[in-house]
DNA sequence: TGGTTGACTTGACAGTTATCAATCGAGGCT
DNA sequence: AGCCTCGATTGATAACTGTCAAGTCAACCA
């Protein structure tokens, strides 16, 4: 058992009221990985063998049908991914790729089962964060069937502009081909969009987006905590 | 606390495997009310102060913004909703109104997050069910964004058909108005879809479906366990 | 430096979906 | 029967979105 990466695993809300020796445990036959960008880590419909966390650099989230994908989300450090699946062993129902160079670490399911039937710390946390990951999955089906496409980019754009710190201008942290796939349109007409968002002061420069009026864009978007809160 | 309801709840994989005094507990404070159709039981937004299980009837589950309004699931005996904002002491993401007359067993969610704290049993059967819900979840997403309206209809109509007993004919257990919402597309378009899906041989009279040719059907639909398989 | 690559953008067009208005038809009521 | 209501359907039209093709631009590399 490397040492390296499970400190960090420690920290998390997940692995955090857990006993010594059950976290122990769990981590080992555990194993933190580095993967280079573009590399596919699961494919929809494996046996979930591995909880996944991601340690650093970033995960996409994607699946396939009938010759069509679409980006379902993206896992950005430190989080888990496919709790669900792994919790009852199931099959992945998303595909996931590294989008950059990144560090994973790997946690047998079958251990993360074993430690869960014994311990209530680890009980509690996973049962925090399902609860947390199903209300996200609800949220974004609010927000896929409740809005134009239009107004998904603007109230991501606002998301994003939260997470970013706030200021009028931040960065994308996102590929558009990406961010089209996750919002659910074609790039090309996520270009419109944004073009589209120019009378509500949205200027674009490469990767960099500038709110010029706060307001105005906020009037655009009505962003609700129900759909847009990550927190609630 | 009035036996009427409770036993039938006993039985619910989510409270199976509690002891019997942590049950007692449970529904010391819960009780049974019987709704008439077209109630609302709880409005997205509002803190989540009970647990719902259907005991009989049916449930919609709605949302609404910006004017518009969306029908996300139909919850039907015996089973509960809402348990993630329960669990996590979060507002209710989605509304609830009752379809027709239905006994609904309100359990309050302080209650539920106590005996869950004590009760290893209970704990598992609620990530169980949270992991189920979860992946509902994304199944929908999945469904919404990589399929046609037409392709929902169709492979909507082979869910049905399976959950009916799998005969060619069978009944829609909706009205067509909420099939449409819930299938992400205005009534009018919903009319279209099935004229649609007549060259693939299906006939429909009222609620009744037929399904002339199982095969075309299903080459058309292409359905998929990862999105349409409710058990997985 | 020139060529190549790949993401992004733009325009033209086609396909899909929503909207609005009108009609149909079953069920309930007087 | 006649009337009313409400959901379902149909047609016409507008809005939106996807597709295809072409062009722009910056980064990279020999």
């Amino acid at each position: 058992m490397p040492d390296s990466g499970f400190r960090e695993i420690r920290g998390l809300d997940l692995f955090a009221q857990m006993t010594d020796q059950n976290f122990a445990a769990l981590v080992r036959g555990a194993y933190v990985q580095t993967f280079p960008a573009q590399i596919d880590l699961v494919a929809e419909g494996d046996p979930s063998d591995f909880l996944h966390v991601v340690l650093s650099g970033s995960v996409d989230l994607y699946s396939c049908w009938n010759g069509r994908d679409t980006s379902l989300a993206t896992v950005r450090p430190i989080s888990t991914f496919i709790l669900a699946a792994t919790i009852r062993d199931a099959p992945y129902l998303m595909s996931a790729r590294t989008l950059e160079k990144s560090r994973i670490a790997l946690i047998p399911s079958q251990d993360v089962r074993a430690i869960f039937d014994i311990d209530g710390g680890f009980a509690r946390a996973i049962v925090a964060e399902l609860a947390q990951g199903y209300r996200a999955a609800i949220k974004s089906q609010k927000d896929l069937k409740l809005r134009t496409s239009l107004e998904r980019l603007a109230n991501f754009l606002l998301r994003q502009q939260k997470r970013a710190g706030g200021d009028a201008s931040f960065e994308l942290e996102f590929e558009k081909r990406r961010l089209a796939s996750v919002l659910g349109m074609t790039p090309e007409n996520l270009s419109r969009a944004f073009k589209g968002l120019q009378p509500y002061g949205i200027t674009v420069e490469g990767n960099r987006i500038l709110i010029g009026d706060q307001e105005d864009l906020e009037r655009f978007a009505k962003p609700n905590p129900l759909i847009d809160d990550p927190t609630s």
